[in-house]
DNA sequence: ACAACTCGTTCGTGGGAGGCGAACGTTCTT
DNA sequence: AAGAACGTTCGCCTCCCACGAACGAGTTGT
């Protein structure tokens, strides 16, 4: 669940998206669960979530609490917003029919990384069932390929807001690992993740960058770790290589003005 | 936009889920926009803008913010949150295979109607380009479908709160012109749309139930007016029939439990 | 059938937090 | 270099949120 950092918030808002963090996170709510998740008076609680209901982002069906289906149509505007993202859903829908794995294309937002489209198979399946929120950058393949291309001082930032939690053993844990990981990334061109965020998950991602060389986000495949030896693994990486090269061709292409050819 | 009724609602989060509404109409907005659009003080805004970043609800992309990825988690997971959902998808893949048409399965929330699960193309094209927000039940043919199962005092209490706004010549616009439509579409087994919600757009759409007879939400055919003719017409009815009832089937064979075999 | 319990809703009050305006910082423009 | 435009910070005053208590509805047990 996301934490608010240390500075000042409206306190009434955030106590507000607090409670729609809580709904999800217990897939539907009583108020009386709400309360104790919360620590707040039943009547304040009532209020926030008379509140969200009034705007549409909750529900009431018999007792309990639901979140409402306006966030698929902020979620389905988001995923829409960015310019390119045609050329990503097509990407991921090209990789996950040529492999075996999951495929999907995921984003640095506010030093997390999130899944904006994704075709996902294993990480649904009952045996590793991946919530949906948000990963920590150091623990996953996309961020680490994100990551390798900020400079130094933006890594630090997002090091110093998170952290480096250890979900799994594996996990990288202290800030020179992974700023040698991250060199590691630079020389190969991807980043790999072997159950670092999720006990015997593996994973490959590659960054996708403007000409500039500003990071859209990252493509990935990723899939249960006792299907990859080094010869699928090497396809792996050759298909995300070629949908990334597209990926960056389509996307400069978009993006090509009259200004540019003047430069 | 989504008003919240007259009733006492919390304002300060009121006012940080307006401001998330502006920015999703807006498309991205600074933050002077924001204040002239909401008519609060600069500081205001900016300190709910700051808490919403907080909780990764919106980012600040070269100062014009946006809303956050989180979206897209809170949209996935409100999408598959119902049992059905597996079916749902289903069914509009099949339709939107079958058809020539737009295919989508709407539900009523709030006494709007929205969207779920779709495949739009023409709904997305530059000629009709339906934004996001909630349709009102009475301009939709998948709110007419839903409206028509259910009692009367309910159908009023939607129509007290949201009225009867006429967004083209052929909308509905008073009560006992929707309550006739409404007798017609029990009668018939399907609701239809010719340009009631948008000039030229015509839908259909048809109920889903479950056995006891609680309304699901609506499968629904959509498409220009200029492409529909009797015969398609009738096509389009057909293939809704079918979609419907296989869905029914699905849905009634996955709740059906030990305690249903009893009674 | 009644009482006891649980849970959701409503109401009135005090104190803290949110909204405002002014001042400051920063980035473009001319 | 001066000015404008916009975002950010600060401190105070007022209003509105959070609380607790009382109420109502629905359920269980004996």
């Amino acid at each position: 669940m996301t934490q608010p950092d240390g500075e000042q918030v409206l306190q009434t808002t955030a106590a507000s998206l607090r409670i729609v963090e809580h709904i999800l996170e217990l897939g539907g709510a009583s108020l009386r669960e709400l309360v104790e998740a919360t620590g707040l008076a039943k009547s304040t609680v009532h209020s926030h979530l008379h509140t969200l209901a009034a705007y549409g982002y909750v529900v009431n069906e018999d007792n309990r609490y639901h979140l409402g289906a306006k966030f698929c149509h902020l979620g389905d505007y988001v995923r829409t917003r960015k310019e390119y993202h045609r050329v990503a859903e097509e990407a991921v829908a090209w990789l996950a029919n040529e492999s075996t794995m999951d495929a999907d294309f995921a984003v640095e937002e506010h030093g997390r990384v999130i899944s904006l489209y994704g075709d996902l198979e294993f990480a649904n399946s009952p045996r590793f069932l991946v919530d949906g929120s948000p990963f920590h950058v150091h623990t996953t393949a996309s961020g680490k390929a994100i990551l390798a291309h900020y400079d130094e001082e933006r890594v630090r930032k997002i090091l110093d807001r998170w952290g480096l939690p250890a979900p799994t053993e594996r996990s990288i844990t202290t800030e020179e690992a992974l700023f040698a990981e991250l060199e590691r990334v630079r020389e190969q061109g991807f980043a790999e993740n072997d159950g670092e965020a999720i006990e015997g998950f593996w994973a490959v991602g590659k960054a996708v960058r403007s000409p500039r060389g500003e990071v859209y986000g990252s493509l990935n495949l990723s899939g249960p770790a006792y299907l990859v030896d080094d010869e699928t693994r090497a396809a792996q990486v050759e298909l995300l290589e070629r949908a990334v090269d597209r990926f960056e061709r389509e996307a400069a292409a978009m993006y090509r003005t009259p200004e540019d050819r003047g430069e």
